[in-house]
DNA sequence: CGATTTACGTTAAACGTTTAACTTGGCGTT
DNA sequence: AACGCCAAGTTAAACGTTTAACGTAAATCG
């Protein structure tokens, strides 16, 4: 241990001033004379003085903090956000305090608080399931909120960023049957979540309508290990579909797996599109095609609402939808049209015309 | 905006008892009679009271905050240990505050700074380059710090939780030799990063030993998708090796990237081993043979010696060497023995003999 | 030239906690 | 009955800042 942290007296002192005319200096809150601030400079570097932010913040009532609670810090989804999120936030000077709630509502609510204690300046918070705990819908009195991605922005109690799920499903069901698919079985991680119930009913809403026969949907749970069990049991008391549709990045992961371990080929036997667009995506011979989040757009949008906020904005939560879109790649097959319905052949993607498959990112 | 928040003395009021015996009993710090104890309980529930962290750290000098400070939130890696910290550390009752240096040492070097005005219980880095900022090493003298994977053991002034990375290096390269490569090249990220380099150095030494050639080192940056494009270019104007090894998990998406691009089979044309270990690594038709860091007991390392230090434990910094393995499934190929050296046929690896696939971990 | 403004500093009072030191009343011991 | 002791609460002083209110000397003005 060595000698104790310079406080704002040390440089007062050293440098022959009173503690106020420091503080002005480092915070430039009222011109000092050039001589004097020069002084108090050198004293501050000498000393190596760094303010106390918790005796500033206690006595100031402001505080340059954002929280941000995700459900699972593992979820590349979420750490994408947040890394996004992290950058911006310190180039504006504030300070990133995260928690993971695990995707338990009982965590959420204790990590809440925790983070509650710290008088953030403003959160964004992305909950773990529909009904928001009711600290959070007190708190948005309160402290500036951002809710994203999973919230139904519907009634929401502060501004919310999301993507349309339903819309986003039905891309995705689109091209399936411009592609000439009519068998297909949807891969949700938890019909729970609100917006997994969305993209779901975007596709399953399609595909009927399209083909005339309701798809298959599993739920495969929010880990792609166990997920991936699943859906090799499901695979093995049922007969292969020509594509499956995955809701969710680790559903992809989840079928992805099991499909390679049953050692079924893609595009060939089945096709597959994924959720979200990864740089793994593209790694692999037979890039995926994938349901893309315009993850930037995301976290820009949260993060000009919060600083909106958090800058004194007041009046009704507002809500932002952004609108997905698909990455069309090479897992899905071009089936031959089989009578009935349209005339489909590969590369005639009505969605992407002269578009069938695209540059790596 | 609703009405202001509770403090400690709204609580003692309502309770009619004084401040300090709310104190005492939201922290247990006094045995307080069942009856007071109740009636402030109450108090506090009913106002919804939650303690300013920033005044209690103000005044006790005792914060249960850790920082931690990695290069990118946006590498798989770093998100891991993040996450795993962030749970371990969430269970002790400690927040967590985040920061990026995005590789840069300016910016690490003032997220630091920033860092350090929460005065933080702990702190985690990895620093983005071999030389620690001044600032750090000054602070290892006053706040518990504990340096992870990207540092030089030797003359560290904190605890470091490393992975012995020439041995990694070493293990990948037996292996390579051992399925009957000679012709291989490595591509790491960034020599400048002394991990890398002994990662680098490991197998550059035993390939050159056991082949009698050396091998080609790339560096393709901390980037994939640049990555992708230096090795794609490196690949257009020399002859395919054997095999390539990726020293970094984003090296590994750059060189899966490229191969894909250019229609390479993995393992036909050319053999892989890659470096960490994700769920898409095994997502694949031919998994991706990979060198796999421990990383949950990394994480716990990392508590443990953190923990350890914030309990009070002095003494000279600990070094903690973790050591890879190699997760062995089906990118790399057998090669016939082609006469001098070791005769090596696939599933005839020495290193894991009997087992030259393994399930999905 | 005295009065008034300006420019720059200082004083001292908060901010919401924690905690050492102090009261107080009830109990057991001699 | 006098004494000390213990248990349970209270008082009040910090902790390191920020900032309103207040000097004070020099500059400006009528």
């Amino acid at each position: 241990m060595q000698k104790k942290r310079a406080t704002i007296k040390d440089v007062a002192s050293l440098a022959g001033v009173s503690t106020a005319t420091v503080s002005h200096v480092v915070n430039g809150s009222k011109p000092v004379k050039q001589t004097v601030h020069d002084r108090v400079i050198a004293a501050a570097r000498q000393l190596d003085y760094q303010a106390d932010r918790a005796a500033s913040q206690l006595r100031s009532g402001q505080t340059r903090v954002v929280a941000i609670l995700v459900p699972d810090l593992d979820d590349a989804f979420f750490t994408s956000l947040v890394s996004r999120l992290e950058v911006m936030a310190g180039k504006d000077g504030f300070d990133v305090i995260v928690a993971s709630s695990r995707d338990d509502p009982a965590v959420e609510q204790s990590r809440l608080r925790a983070l509650l204690g710290w008088r953030p300046a403003g959160m964004v918070v992305v909950p773990c399931t529909d009904s928001l705990p009711t600290v959070l819908i007190e708190e948005c009195g309160r402290t500036p909120v951002v809710l994203a991605d999973r919230v139904v922005p519907a009634g929401a109690p502060a501004d919310t960023v999301t993507i349309d799920n339903a819309e986003a499903g039905e891309i995705a069901a689109r091209h399936l049957v411009a592609m000439g698919h009519r068998d297909v079985v949807i891969a949700a991680s938890n019909l729970a979540i609100a917006p997994i119930r969305e993209r779901e009913r975007g596709a399953h809403d399609f595909l009927r309508g399209a083909t005339g026969r309701a798809p298959v949907t599993i739920e495969l749970g929010s880990n792609s290990i166990t997920g991936a069990e699943r859906f090799a049991h499901w695979q093995e008391r049922h007969a292969r579909p020509t594509a499956v549709l995955a809701l969710t990045n680790v559903t992809t992961l989840a079928v992805l797996s099991a499909l390679a371990q049953a050692r079924v080929d893609i595009p060939e036997q089945v096709s597959v599109i994924g959720f979200d667009d990864y740089a793994w995506m593209s790694a692999r011979k037979t890039a995926l095609t994938a349901i893309r989040q315009p993850l930037d757009l995301m976290a820009q949008s949260v993060w000009d609402r919060l600083t909106a906020r958090m800058g004194g904005e007041t009046g009704a939560p507002v809500a932002i939808s952004l609108t997905a879109s698909l990455q069309v790649r090479d897992s899905v097959l071009g089936l031959p049209a089989i009578g009935g319905g349209d005339v489909a052949t590969p590369g005639s993607d009505p969605l992407n015309p002269g578009e069938s498959k695209s540059a790596i990112h």
